[in-house]
RNA sequence: GCGGGCGUGGCGGAACGGUAGACGCGAGGGUCUCAAACACCCUUUCCGCAAGGAGUGUCGGUUCGAGUCCGACCGCCCGCACCA
């Protein structure tokens, strides 16, 4: 580029606004980003997760599609035939919400939602093909989730059976396991409370070691994600063991089943534990004084993880005694305990207090044997004893009878045997996973297709008559559910007898529209819930993107319901695992502001005179917090449109993508958002002013390029190189840093010599092309200046020139004991010996070197020297 | 408690076991301008005028060579959690 300002035109600025108008319209016009089914192109399927329609874009929506954009842009730029979509996740609790608060009807209030938020993302500029668009709660979509329900009642993959519930009084809804975070509803935050109710459940568990064996394939997933799955899932292997109860008077009961993983420290046993939810623990509660009481005091106490860790390990005893499953003489106390989970294993348990902290901790309590039976390798057994820990490690088997000096597997495994040979017992996996508990007392979800027959029970609504529709005329004046309030909706003949009947007023947990919508895409207008051929070609989905925050419910529920859909012939088994790879991006923070005990947001506050801020409305000084999560309760927010509206789509992209790892959280700054418009305005400029000069665009390379315009040429090709590693590596930010260098480069020009112009023009369209996945419209903006009468949404990816990846010349490093201390330079393919001698030649080593003879030299060709004295 | 991850300049972060700090922010200096804005150029890990030295949480190990691998510890973050 020349150089000296003479030659270069005062020009304007580069408009965002006015330009990036200019080739969205285009895009559209020219249905770039509609995909259609083309077996003769390898296929790639982009999805970022879909948003819910809270009726506003925020910045978190920005960095995921941003990055969704890029992947999707740089794939088509690669040949390749790109799927991405975009819809809604439109069913959910806010919109009964406003229907409650502002009187609006739900699905008036989320349609606005959308619409507004559809204008919003369009003018990121994102590459997708619109005419796929759908919301949940459109009925054409809700139909099909039906259809498959009722195809997973018929395949016994969903039931309905009265449980406890977790219910949330605020939400006046019944909660998943999932949903409740440490003893709380995920959304309402209120502390949940148990309650029982007959509710519909997916099978999930029925699943539960495929869901977790096919982990170990999904190799492009996170392994934090992957790792959290497996947890989650909660596999333990041990066993059943019966325990007979001795003669009482308080029970009809002969006795109950415990689940152990340590079944080697059966003879240590000294007590056992019921849950206070145990039927046999209820059924005691009016014949045993201050049981009930206990039971009572016991559930009060929060479930949430404070009161969990505050609360000591209480026991209450019940009177009965059972009989130790080897020694029938050998009696244990029983006693009801608060730290045993109905809900997981037997809902009872045994205790080894010497090898288990908890029943340690319990048995000093209530002044109970503690008989150690492992000992540990080294350790005498009849001087070893348990202390205020409990020892959990391997050993030898003592104080045991016949297992004595086994070791802990093999004790595990002649338990099993002789317990198994009495009929007292069976090896048992155990799962910390539960069935998906999915009912929703709710209005707006997808209603369950079911009719309840007094004679025919539950009967599924045939596929002719769906969709159950929502009814429209709704009320939100009261408490509970308005479809079991409206007047006319629920009543319906029973399908199966015709009788009169009355339909199912529960919804879908919500996320059960989250768990296929990604196969809806590849045919959104099926009239039945999956197209073959189109599933066919467009599964599974090749990059997902979202946040981390749906690690386990989310993916879980879509890898069972993948499973489910392909059971009832929706999805083909190659499906089965829904999302090749996942890429989970961190979040935006910002920086918090304080002034007169208020949050205050960006936007109100004003650089103070001698440095830091002061309030723009009290003139107070403002007190910097630190960066953390944006969230409306401390104000730290930017609002996407002001950005856009400001700095245009491009720089917000560009700034989402730079600095930060993709996965790692990422921070807003102002200053980081005005350099990143000011290296855009910088691109275009140098496009803008080196145009005229450049050679027409498509020239052929001359014959003589010189060293200067070599040069550059070298820098472009190895800037192609590493952009094209670091977007498939998904490392955006290292993307972003070698486009920088290549326009620093350009920026220093190519001289006057031979070959100038074509390696300046070559540089520039390289920036156009490599920005173009992040920075859409400019790069099409560049383009055209540059010459170019195609689009560049529409233009193949530039392709590195092997030749100019190879350095002119390699200036090695050499080390002298591992320290750096000089540099030779020599031409590629120099040999080991040829360096040697020159990096021994060097005026800075022969100084270290003092004439001596080097023990040993270490050339690592192309890469560094090594003397070694 | 269990599981996973991470500790690098003033800041965000780069670095196939091979020149630590790419790129950006911030800061300092300069050019242009009547002045400013914009833009451009230079400097910027620390100590030192310099030569030089030190340096990737701490301690140790492997290696010709360690931010990177191994062990122990310290600190921070995330997930799960009375799971038998």
């Amino acid at each position: 580029m020349p150089n000296d300002a003479a030659s270069a035109p005062v020009t304007g600025r580069y408009d965002p606004q006015a330009v990036e108008a200019k080739w969205r319209a285009l895009w559209d016009e020219r249905r770039v980003f509609e995909a259609k089914l083309d077996p003769s192109k390898p296929k790639y399927y982009v999805l970022e997760m879909f948003p819910y329609p809270s009726g506003r874009i925020h910045i978190g929506h920005v960095r995921n599609y941003a990055m969704g954009d890029l992947v999707a842009r740089y794939r088509r730029a690669r040949g390749c035939n790109v799927l991405h979509p975009m819809g809604w996740d439109a069913f959910g609790l806010p919109a009964e919400n406003a229907a409650v608060e502002r009187g609006v009807h739900p699905a008036k209030w989320t349609y606005e939602n959308i619409a507004a938020m559809r204008g919003q993302l369009k003018t990121m500029g994102l590459s997708l093909d619109w005419s796929r668009e759908f919301a949940t709660c459109d009925v054409e979509y809700y139909a099909q989730q039906q259809r498959l329900f009722t195809d997973m009642m018929a395949a016994g993959l969903v039931y309905q059976k009265s449980a406890m519930v977790n219910w949330d009084p605020v939400d006046g809804t019944v909660l998943a396991n999932e949903q409740v975070i440490d003893g709380k509803g995920w959304r309402s935050g209120a502390p949940v409370e148990r309650r029982e109710l007959k509710q519909w459940f997916c099978r999930i568990t029925a699943m539960a070691d495929e869901l977790l064996s096919a982990i170990d394939g999904l190799e492009g997933w996170p392994e934090k994600v992957r790792t959290m799955q497996r947890n989650w899932i909660g596999r333990s292997t041990g066993m059943t063991i019966r325990f007979d109860l001795a003669p009482n008077e308080l029970t009809a009961e002969s006795g109950f089943d415990v689940f152990t993983t340590r079944h080697d420290t059966l003879f240590g046993a000294s007590f056992c534990a019921l849950s206070i939810d145990h039927p046999l623990v209820k059924g005691l509660e009016g014949k045993v004084a201050g049981l009930a009481e206990f039971a009572a005091e016991c559930r009060s106490v929060g479930t949430s993880e404070a009161a969990i860790e505050q609360a000591e390990k209480r026991g209450f005893d019940t009177g009965l005694r059972v009989r130790h499953p080897f020694e029938p003489e050998r009696l244990l106390p029983v006693h009801a305990a608060n730290f045993v989970l109905m809900e997981y294993g037997a809902g009872a348990i045994f205790g080894c207090p010497a090898h288990d902290q908890r029943d340690l901790d319990f048995a000093r309590k209530y002044g109970l044997p503690v008989l150690p039976v492992v000992c540990p390798e080294g350790a005498a057994p009849e001087t070893f004893e348990i202390g205020a820990e409990a020892y959990t490690g391997p050993g030898r088997i003592v104080n045991s009878a016949f297992l004595d000096g086994l070791s802990v597997s093999e004790a595990k495994a002649e338990v099993a045997k002789r317990l198994a040979a009495l009929g007292k017992g069976e090896e048992r996996v155990n799962y910390r996973l539960r069935d998906w508990g999915f009912s929703r007392q709710r209005y707006w979800g997808c209603p369950i297709p079911v009719i309840h027959c007094e004679a025919c029970g539950p009967v599924p609504v045939p596929a002719a008559d769906l969709p159950v529709r929502l009814p429209e005329d709704v009320t939100f004046d009261a408490p509970g559910n308005p479809l079991d309030r409206h007047p006319t909706w629920k009543h319906a003949p029973c399908p199966a007898c015709g009788a009169p009947a009355r339909r199912e007023t529960d919804t879908m947990d919500t996320f059960a529209d989250s768990s296929w919508y990604f196969a809806r895409f590849t045919a959104p207008d099926c009239p039945e819930p999956t197209d073959a051929a189109a599933v066919g070609y467009w599964m599974n989905v090749d990059q997902y993107i979202g946040g981390v925050e749906h690690a386990i419910l989310h993916l879980l529920y879509s890898r069972f319901w993948a499973r489910a859909m392909k059971i009832t012939g929706w999805l083909p088994e190659s499906a089965s695992e829904p999302f090749n790879a996942l890429f989970t991006q961190g979040m935006v923070c910002h920086e918090t502001y304080r002034a007169d005990g208020k949050w205050l947001s960006p936007e109100e506050i004003a650089p103070a005179p001698g440095g830091g801020y002061v309030s723009k409305a009290t003139g107070s000084a403002v007190e910097v917090g630190p960066s953390i999560k944006m969230s409306k309760s401390k104000k730290n927010v930017v609002d996407p449109e002001d950005i856009i509206a400001r700095y245009g789509a491009d720089t917000a992209r560009w700034f989402m993508l730079s600095d930060s790892p993709p996965e790692r959280d990422v921070e807003w700054t102002t200053a980081g958002a005005e350099a990143a418009a000011r290296f855009l305005q910088r691109l275009w400029r140098m496009a803008d002013n080196a145009a005229p000069g450049l050679p027409p665009a498509g020239s052929p390379a001359p014959a003589e390029i010189g060293p200067e315009a070599t040069a550059l040429r070298r820098d472009t090709h190895r800037a192609i190189a590493g952009v094209t590693q670091d977007v498939e590596a998904f490392g955006f930010n290292r993307a972003v840093a070698r486009i920088y260098e290549l326009a620093n480069a350009a920026g220093k020009g190519a001289g006057e010599g031979p070959g100038a112009g074509f390696a300046l023009r070559e540089a520039l369209e390289a920036l156009a092309r490599l920005s173009a996945p992040m920075v859409p419209h400019l790069a099409e903006e560049m383009w055209a200046r540059l010459g170019h009468e195609t689009i560049l949404a529409e233009t193949s990816w530039p392709e590195a020139e092997p030749e100019l990846l190879k350095a002119e010349e390699i200036v090695l490093p050499v080390q002298v004991n591992g320290k750096r201390r000089g540099e030779i330079r020599v031409a590629p393919g120099t040999g080991a010996s040829e360096i040697e001698a020159a990096a021994l030649a060097d005026d800075a080593v022969a100084r270290y070197l003092d004439g001596a003879t080097p023990r040993k030299v270490i050339v690592v060709p192309g890469r560094i020297v090594n003397v070694v004295l």
